[in-house]
DNA sequence: CACTAATAACCAGCCAGTCAGTTATTAGAC
DNA sequence: GTCTAATAACTGACTGGCTGGTTATTAGTG
């Protein structure tokens, strides 16, 4: 039994931005933007539809809050890991690989990634926010330490944005394959596992001197 | 002055059907299944929105009639690709990635890919279709040619399904951004250059005897 | 009692799906 | 051939339900 005087609601103001921003994740990450309804959330965030417009003027404010709050985390790690002391290239890589496969499988970038793909026509300018401020700043920083990597002649010449790509594309695959795939059916992918041999075949793809890799 | 007596419309029933998909595509590719409206899809396929009724019962109908159109065409290429005489595994590899990528660039996978991601959760049974009828095959497929490879010793150890997924996740990627952050004014990422790329470092990075790659 | 967070009933607009009517095409009669 | 009847493709106005957003009211707070 629960107790009956339980109060029909709290009033917490403070917290509930964060609250209905978690709920609204959850959902939109479910059934894209358009197919999110706005009561789902409300009821998600235990909260009534009425006072979610406390908060957020429209939907698709909603929905930039649950952008913007992905954001910044990642683009924090990414910092992170490419300010490290750039002594040993295959080890900082490692490193920073590492850490990115962590975040990925313990955080909710799935969904998030999921919906800016989704609805990247629908909202071009989240998209467009989530390439300027996240993915090409860390793409150009890979691109930049790759680069300057094979001017010391540490690593093999060739298109340094693309040797970029290859590096990340597995865990971003990883990724969209735990939010496509793996609900249906289809065994899940190990993206720790994916992640460290796949950076074990990157570098010897590209590391200069054969046998260098520890 | 164009003739009065043009026809309203023509009787073209043959047509009608493929047309309307192809419309739908677009359509859906933009917008998400849910945005999307019957009226645009109508408009687009040159038809009134009645006239969608005579050949598809439901929205939803036309959704999976454009997601299976996406499917055989591609499970064909890759049969052919891995049909091939397996005389030398890197040559293969090469091939079967460059007719992938000249696929993925001139057809509209991208779109169906887009829509598969972003719908999965709304159709389970899509997702799971496209999954059972395409992506598992193939990986299974590649996984076996990787795996007797490693068993032949032409290739190092490591799990061979890891394996295929780090070589084709950067041609998946490629697509997704072309569908989602070209359209924003992101830098294009040239597909076959990444592609190409892509292999030979790939097969640095697991062919056992180092300088064996052409 | 004054004040505000939160509710729940409500409204307006949109869109999938329907159907009665319209236009093109075909078949048959002469 | 041409006229006509029958049929099949197609149209577009309509509607029923759903949902984003609003507001009158209630419940908690100090």
């Amino acid at each position: 039994m629960l107790p009956m005087n339980q109060p029909k609601f709290k009033r917490r103001k403070a917290d509930r931005p964060d609250e209905i921003v978690a709920a609204a994740l959850e959902v939109f990450a479910e059934k894209g933007f358009a197919a999110a309804r706005l009561e789902d959330i409300a009821a998600r965030a235990g909260v009534s539809k009425g006072a979610i417009y406390l908060y957020f003027a429209t939907k698709q404010d909603i929905f930039r809050a649950v952008v913007e709050q992905g954001v910044a985390p990642n683009l924090e790690l990414v910092r992170a890991g490419l300010a490290a002391p750039t002594e040993n290239f295959a080890d900082l890589l490692r490193g920073l690989v590492k850490a990115l496969s962590g975040m990925v499988t313990a955080t909710s970038v799935g969904g998030i990634v999921k919906m800016v793909i989704g609805e990247s026509r629908n909202f071009p300018e989240l998209a467009q926010a989530w390439h300027d401020q996240l993915v090409h700043p860390a793409l150009d920083a890979m691109t930049g330490a790759i680069a300057s990597a094979q001017a010391r002649g540490e690593l093999r010449p060739g298109d340094p944005r693309l040797y970029a790509i290859s590096l990340i594309a597995p865990m971003l695959v990883g990724v969209i394959w735990r939010e496509t795939f793996t609900p249906v059916g289809a065994d899940p992918i190990d993206i720790p596992s994916l992640a460290e041999q796949h950076v074990d075949l990157w570098l010897r793809g590209v590391l200069n001197q054969t046998g260098a890799a520890a």
